[in-house]
DNA sequence: CGCCTATCTTGTCGGTGACAAGTTGTTGGT
DNA sequence: ACCAACAACTTGTCACCGACAAGATAGGCG
């Protein structure tokens, strides 16, 4: 057993936020119960405690770890000509969001207040933001983070994608278009704000 | 006691959904809780439940109230000249979103398959996509509703109201921009796609 | 008067997050 | 080798929640 590290009863914090992420895809984030998680890895009640701040820190790092798939995600689309970086970034934002819905809708619904993993939850958070800041302007302005302001640009292509994104997540298109038909439309506005 | 209609214990269900209201408005959905509004209306902790179906009905039924006023609130905002239509409702939209922020979270993130006042629901977010329709291509296309398909125009305007709005509410733009100056750069966005 | 129905109360169930206190296993110092 | 300190986990408990069942109460109508 030297490969589940320490042992007491298992890796916890691993098997929770592995458990927690079945949940949270089939399920979505409120049916994540701390007592629930316990109970399918056969653990007391109270073990999932001692891993994370409450169930809020749970959540954050849920959260945390979406950020920093969807960042590599968003990094790894900017490997061709930067003309194209702007639309195959956001053709990946897109594809994320759909294929990590539940994932998706936490990142962006639970409060970044959370304390837990807190500077890490900010860290990826602002890594994925620098890669469409990178995308929108084909490279990184050379500015201090700490005066940096909000411009129309990012603003406009970020409220596109984040915006079809969370219509279609919640459900407010599909009576509208079929999945596919809702992709083709938004390639099509990527390649006109492009 | 005219004036609170029939009275048994005063008008519960009208008295449910402005407490609701309140908190709603104060702490988010998450903070709605039956027994709660039992406690602040003086009633049993039960008595709630026989105005709505749950908890989830409730919701519902604030949802629905809030859809009944964007979309009054967008075909007010369609009194001028056709041609300021997009920018007046985008505008109109997204004032409504910043002054509910929390209504207009749960307007978008409960699930439309309520049961309660499903239809009353329906039929207000219908009424205000149409609005929505209206202002962006300048009056209704003549077709049928069923075969209704989505098109890139209406996506690209709904998402981006859509997206910045949340970005906005979900505090995702705290740190970059003021709502004075996240107000400006909604208006350039809309002046741009108009 | 007596029934009927809507409204509300009381009681209870299983479930949940948080916390306190105790137990067990692991690790490291001597 | 031993023991202390620490981390991981268990047990127990609290207040809260939503949902339901069954009973009480009030108002309307015959």
């Amino acid at each position: 057993m030297l490969t589940t590290d320490t042992y007491h009863h298992g890796n916890l914090r691993r098997a929770l936020l592995e458990e927690a992420s079945a949940v949270l895809e089939e399920a979505g984030a409120d049916a994540i119960s701390m007592r629930d998680l316990a109970r399918r890895l056969g653990v007391s009640h109270a073990a999932p405690g001692h891993h994370f701040e409450g169930r809020q820190g749970l959540l954050s790092a849920l959260a945390a770890a979406g950020f920093e798939n969807l960042a590599a995600s968003l990094e790894a689309a900017m490997d061709g000509p930067p003309g194209e970086w702007q639309t195959n970034t956001g053709r990946a934002y897109v594809r994320f969001a759909l294929a990590h819905p539940q994932r998706y809708r936490l990142m962006f619904t639970t409060g970044i207040t959370s304390g837990d993993c807190e500077e890490h939850l900010a860290h990826q958070s602002s890594r994925a933001y620098l890669a469409l800041l990178k995308a929108v302007y084909g490279g990184l302005p050379d500015i201090d983070p700490a005066d940096y302001r909000l411009a129309a640009g990012e603003l406009r292509a970020w409220s596109v994608v984040h915006g079809a994104v969370m219509l279609w997540i919640d459900g407010q298109l599909e009576t509208a278009a079929t999945e596919a038909q809702f992709l083709a439309l938004v390639d099509e506005m990527l390649s006109e704000i492009g």
